[in-house]
DNA sequence: AATTGTACCTGTCAGC
DNA sequence: TGCTGACAGGTACAAT
């Protein structure tokens, strides 16, 4: 949004003056006001690389900057999305607008977290995944912090102990400063902007490792089905 | 109004 | 080797 043709004519000549991130968009406030929203799904990249670089496939976009530099969006999948708008007009993109908060941001709290959670039914690691509810978990993080917390990805929300709210509240904040701290989980494609690999697919405690032995207990780890997401957790310390 | 299932795409891998 | 089906970091939207 809007049209690739509109797209182009838009951003060609604008200036890149900051950039942001909410949940999982990426917002690059340009000049003339405009803000360019990317969305990069599952499989979406955006590289910094040199003009001589080869283009391979899946490039949807080369913009060229300043100082010899492209930046490129790579997407195999295609679910990533581009917006193009008036910084003023951002609420007009409905998944932006109605994010849930920043786990690593101020606001959010315990007591904030216990009482949002009162508020919402259904299984908490559906909830997790809600982006509405917090914003920026995705399918990874869930399993890895619900296992951290020892509770049962089907345990309804509602249901959960003061202390098992404590140990989720602490853990999903854990699990993602530990991700960002080695600069993501590259379990397949993701890169950085710098086309590098993160490290913390070799961390991680659950996902993608059905039959392996829990890191807790050894008890295999299994993988059941939610809401129509892989989700992996152990049998035995997540009741 | 809130929750759930399905569609959108392409690539990879296991099993036959 | 080649085919088929299941599955993959996500979200929007239709259906319940």
């Amino acid at each position: 949004m809007p049209s690739s043709q509109e797209f182009v004519k838009n951003i060609a000549g604008k200036t890149i003056q900051k950039l942001r991130r909410r949940g999982k968009y990426l917002l690059f406030d340009m000049t003339e006001g405009y803000t360019w929203v990317v969305h990069l799904g599952m499989t979406g990249q955006l590289v910094l690389v040199s003009p001589a670089e080869r283009i391979t496939m899946h490039t949807h976009l080369i913009l060229d900057l300043d100082d010899n530099v492209q930046l490129r969006y790579i997407d195999t999948r295609q679910f990533g999305r581009f917006y193009l708008l008036p910084t003023g007009e951002l609420e007009k993109i409905r998944g932006l607008h109605a994010l849930g908060p920043e786990p690593l941001g101020e606001e959010f709290t315990l007591e904030f977290f216990r009482k949002r959670l009162a508020s919402r039914r259904g299984k908490i690691k559906q909830l997790l995944l809600d982006q509405t509810f917090i914003a920026g978990i995705g399918n990874i993080y869930a399993d890895e912090a619900l296992h951290r917390a020892g509770i049962n990805p089907e345990k309804n929300a509602v249901s959960l102990t003061e202390e098992e709210i404590s140990r989720l509240f602490y853990s999903i904040r854990e699990v993602l400063r530990e991700g960002i701290r080695y600069r993501g989980t590259s379990v397949r494609d993701y890169v950085d902007g710098r086309g590098q690999k993160g490290g913390f697919q070799n961390c991680l405690r659950v996902y993608g490792r059905r039959g392996e032995p829990c890191p807790g207990c050894g008890s295999p780890v299994e993988r059941i089905r939610l809401g129509g997401r892989s989700t992996y957790f152990c049998p035995s310390c997540q009741k």
